[in-house]
DNA sequence: ATTAATATGTGAAATTAGTAACAAATTAAT
DNA sequence: ATTAATTTGTTACTAATTTCACATATTAAT
């Protein structure tokens, strides 16, 4: 029952407790959290059952104890470290994104084929993609943000997953053809962009 | 029947078409396009019947005809100019890209706050958000991407729609509560790499 | 020409996801 | 203490999505 999108909607409630809890709240109820994520009422209690998070019948749900809960369900306590792979414009924002430990992550490398970007500083070194195998032996990597070009994706992912990598976050617009082993999640930033317009011009389409 | 999960799915197979046509490819099957985008081949002639888009019974689908058919869903003919608010991380990688004319889109200026970030030189100009209604009726702009932190984001995106926008494209982690008119596509680029460690994590969780 | 092979197209069945309705518990009010 | 109000939790129902099964068309082979 470890469904896709109930994982997805238990995230968006994560967050939204995090955000409540620091505007200082101690306990919520299935409406306001609705209110904060979009998600019906009963969904969100139904979600909440379906993963033994239980409230109180009158009194909501402690927020601390539903974020303790939640994460069993996703933090792993252990803090993980992920690789970056390209440093194109995408590369280059996710290297400076200052974030990763509050989602207890770590980002402990940034590899790309062009040597002249490798003379680039940041708080993480620059490597080779010789060096994968490496770091990822060193640092016990499992996840790799791919943000390579189009063309060099589908390569790259499969050596990647040759040098022991697993989970792949890839922003480059195809389907990777991978293992079954290997897991991909997808984030197409056009694609969100024409999606959006589509909709729009659909709505605003002369009569 | 304009379902959401369709028009994604549609997409999808017009970026694998387009693929396949830079390929040189004349013709496609249902069951080639599915190893291109991991839909199945009976929803994927579902999808195109149910949107009156015909192949041959043997002879599989004509590529150039079936992106002509979708160019008539997706298609604005005229460009559609967009506009970038927020100059972080984010903001500096979509300022940067390239690829918006392939998808027919122009981006016309960036807007940010930090006057610092302001003098910044990019191939579109960068301007005070107080300028941003002048920009929207200037160029017709519906369409705006936000890039801006997450505690500036609710007000940002009231100020957009305020001022003409009516599709936002969103990278902060939070619900936006904007009007109902108002489109909003979100991208959560944290989410997305928790929930692959996630996955990654039960799978590989100790017995 | 006839037969075999291959792909599409579609109604029915199955699966999955989400909503509605309401009982049970808890708190607040009188 | 009793009653009323509120909120959770769950079962039954409805809706949406996907797959299955197979008829139908088209091409290729003999």
């Amino acid at each position: 029952m470890n469904n896709l999108v109930q994982i997805k909607r238990l995230q968006r409630y994560r967050m939204a407790l995090l955000r409540l809890k620091n505007m200082g709240l101690k306990k919520t109820f299935s409406h306001s959290l609705s209110e904060e994520t979009g998600v019906s009422p009963v969904l969100i209690r139904k979600d909440f059952s379906q993963f033994g998070i239980r409230g109180k019948r009158r009194g909501g749900y402690d927020i601390d104890s539903l974020l303790d809960e939640l994460k069993l369900l996703f933090g792993r306590e252990k803090e993980q470290n992920v690789v970056l792979v390209g440093l194109g414009n995408i590369g280059a924002a996710l290297v400076k994104y200052e974030g990763y430990r509050q989602s207890n992550m770590n980002m402990v490398a940034v590899f790309d084929i062009d040597p002249v970007k490798r003379t680039r500083r940041y708080s993480v070194p620059v490597y080779s993609l010789e060096s994968l195998r490496e770091v990822v032996n060193a640092f016990d990597v499992s996840v790799a943000i791919l943000a390579v070009p189009e063309f060099s994706a589908q390569e790259t992912a499969h050596y990647l997953v040759e040098n022991g990598i697993s989970g792949i976050l890839n922003f480059a617009p195809v389907l990777l053809k991978l293992p079954g082993h290997v897991l991909v999640n997808n984030i197409n930033i056009m694609i969100e962009l024409e999606r959006l317009m589509y909709h729009i011009g659909v709505r605003t389409k002369p009569i």
